[in-house]
DNA sequence: GCAATTTGACCCCC
DNA sequence: GGGGGTCAAATTGC
């Protein structure tokens, strides 16, 4: 019926392809020149499928049957749970024991974190500068020490009912109050929702609010800065983001030509699986990530500050953590060393600058 | 009434 | 000891 294909392997297949199909629609926009929004959508859908099938081939390792789940994610917070059984008895029942407390502590400690940065565009205004399709409720505000904004904790609103540990950080840039730096940790196992699916009651879009609030407090001239540029920005301007290649981090630049604004940083790593992810799968599809619901355009580069000193290379989607370790959950071998189907056979363009170097 | 946010306090780590 | 991160009671909004 499926061919003897597994489902990441369809999955992977599936993504692919509707990356393709998405850049060849892209191809004939931009021959055609129409609007930079058809476009954006368009390198969003392509990034996203690339996205996704990188995280199937990154996150596919082997299943916990036949490996620790130390090895698929680092995650303690995965709901494969340590080890392996279906639920996490231990960890719900520990709450507010000291030593549980501790134990958790130290596994938030080896999440993956990366940070996404966004920048508010012209489109979406102070509406919702990054809405990633999944449910966010906010936990706590902190004034941050030589940041003028303070920094909003989030947690996924299904913590306690799918035991999902995904949380992230929204801080607005002090030197560019358009950019907001989204550091994510851990990843949602939830599945209640993704980038595809937004979520129709962003919390982060009263975070948006409040920070726009705040700023009243805090920065009267950096606010006047940032409405102005709002206001260029409304005005169908763009904000020019060759400077957002000077950060402090060298980024490589994204090669889609007519990708523009965003960022995304991966600064913590800890995840041994990733090491697996051979470099030039990303030389290749180049460090490319969209939040694919957020319109916005934005383009992202990547850097690396592993902890090892490794070139890990890595892209992350939190969403898509959700899906592969979702389907890690539900499969039993990890399809990345079966990776030997045809491009030709799913439909994929063999000019496409694919490469499977990275395949064994 | 319920869910989300706010905010002061607490805890942990450097 | 201080800063960052989280908790949880109070508050707010729907």
């Amino acid at each position: 019926m499926d061919g003897g294909w597994s489902f990441e392997q369809k999955t992977l297949i599936s993504e692919l392809i509707q990356g393709m199909e998405f850049a060849k629609q892209l191809r004939g926009h931009l021959t055609s020149a129409p609007s930079t929004e058809a476009r954006d959508v368009l390198m969003q859908g392509i990034l996203s499928s690339y996205e996704k099938a990188l995280l199937i081939l990154q996150w596919g390792g082997p299943m916990p049957q036949s490996q620790p789940v130390v090895a698929v994610s680092g995650i303690p917070e995965s709901p494969l749970s340590v080890n392996g059984s279906p639920q996490s008895d231990e960890f719900e029942k520990g709450i507010g024991d000291h030593q549980q407390n501790r134990d958790i502590s130290k596994k938030r400690k080896l999440m993956p974190k990366w940070t996404d940065q966004v920048r508010i565009s012209s489109e979406n205004g102070l509406e919702g500068p990054h809405d990633d399709g999944y449910s966010w409720r906010k936990y706590g505000q902190k004034d941050i020490l030589g940041a003028t904004y303070p920094r909003s904790y989030y947690r996924c609103t299904y913590r306690n009912t799918q035991n999902c540990w995904a949380t992230k950080q929204v801080q607005r840039s002090d030197e560019d109050p358009t950019v907001f730096e989204i550091t994510y940790r851990g990843t949602h196992t939830c599945g209640n929702s993704g980038p595809s699916v937004p979520s129709p009651a962003s919390s982060e879009k009263q975070e948006q609010k409040q920070i726009n609030h705040q700023s009243n407090h805090h920065q009267h001239l950096q606010q006047q800065q940032s409405q102005e540029m709002l206001s260029k920005f409304r005005a169908g301007l763009r904000v020019d983001t060759n400077n957002l290649d000077n950060n402090e981090t060298a980024y490589r630049p994204f090669s889609f030509p007519s990708a523009s604004v965003g960022l995304l940083q991966i600064e913590h790593c800890n995840s041994s699986t990733l090491t697996n992810v051979n470099s030039s799968l990303f030389g290749s599809f180049s460090s490319t990530f969209f939040s694919p619901s957020t319109p916005e355009s934005c383009y992202f580069s990547m850097h690396q500050a592993n902890d090892l000193g490794q070139a890990h290379n890595m892209q992350h989607l939190e969403s898509d953590h959700t899906e592969i370790i979702s389907t890690n959950t539900s499969s039993t071998n990890s399809p990345i060393m079966d990776l030997e189907f045809s491009l030709d056979q799913v439909g994929i363009d063999p000019n496409f600058p694919f490469d499977t170097s990275f395949l064994p």
